[in-house]
DNA sequence: CCAAGTATCTCGCTCAGCGAGATAATGTGG
DNA sequence: CCACATTATCTCGCTGAGCGAGATACTTGG
């Protein structure tokens, strides 16, 4: 079959290139997790925070929740398993004493680092075969495929929980 | 302590991105899913339906299965789901009687139409901001970073399950 | 101080996905 | 053709992620 597949618009191999690109990146996240006994959702939460730690952002147990698509009581579930694992630690906010700021445990970094430091390390290697240029639109691609998706969500504010 | 974050490499930033992208990638598919009564798994099934058909191959229920990590009894969970909110028809594949063919509604074709319909004629438009090189180095990327991915996993022949 | 607001947690529940194994259809060697 | 291994799917029972509802603790503005 295959046929005359009614002509795709220019471009459209790069959304389909796009879309395999995260499910890739999504079925090995998910077999990483499994493998070091976690849940998907786990792992996502140890990016969200090695992300904050490396942007030096304080992160609390409401705002990873958030930040996931979590309500609190899954976030609290989720919290309670990576603390239970070792990956991070509750530490009651002094100003604000509702808040619980998670705070990351090395082995958590460690286990980031093991994920993702291959799969980094190949991908600034092919990085090093463009020029300038090319990584300028690739970065100014790669922006605006985040925005445009962001803003096929609410345009602001999604409040629920 | 986050001081003086030891410089990190020319074209972290990109990598940073795409991991950016595939995180709102992920959210807004979760989102959608679960607003159409539907799993973020669903949704990743019903993609990988509609895939396969465009590019006119007939999937099973095992193949589906393998294409998105779940093991037979989830596989079967999973069509059992599709199927009941109309979104597939299993038929018998009559050259082997054990296989079930997964043939796709129109309706399916639908959903998958106002999930991406947006996504894709922004990123088309996107793109059109781009010349011809410029592309060239953004699939070069997609397909670089794709199959290191790919390659982060087994080798091989992953037959499991 | 009290009321309203905010952050997190607890409880009870649903259901996705797993492991184990049943069932049915194919292919293969005697 | 009949045992027998193989393959594809399904059934059963179970674990546990995540939800809704609401409790609890703290903060802040009148």
């Amino acid at each position: 079959m295959v046929v005359a597949r009614e002509r795709e618009p220019e471009g459209m191999d790069l959304v389909h290139l796009l879309r395999e690109v995260t499910l890739q990146l999504d079925l090995a996240g998910g077999e990483f997790a499994t493998r070091n006994g976690l849940h998907p959702t786990d792992l996502r939460a140890l990016i969200a925070l090695l992300d904050a730690a490396r942007a030096g952002e304080e992160l609390t147990a409401g705002r990873l929740g958030a930040r996931l698509g979590l309500n609190s009581a899954g976030t609290t579930a989720l919290v309670d398993r990576l603390e239970r694992l070792g990956h991070l630690r509750r530490v009651r906010d002094t100003r604000d004493r509702r808040r619980v700021l998670l705070v990351v445990d090395p082995r958590a970094v460690a286990l980031g680092q093991s994920f993702f430091g291959p799969l980094i390390a190949r991908t600034l290697a092919l990085l090093d075969t463009f020029d300038p240029g090319e990584r300028a639109a690739i970065r100014r691609f790669l922006t605006g495929v985040r925005d445009a998706t962001a803003g096929t969500q609410e345009p602001e504010g999604a409040e629920k929980t």
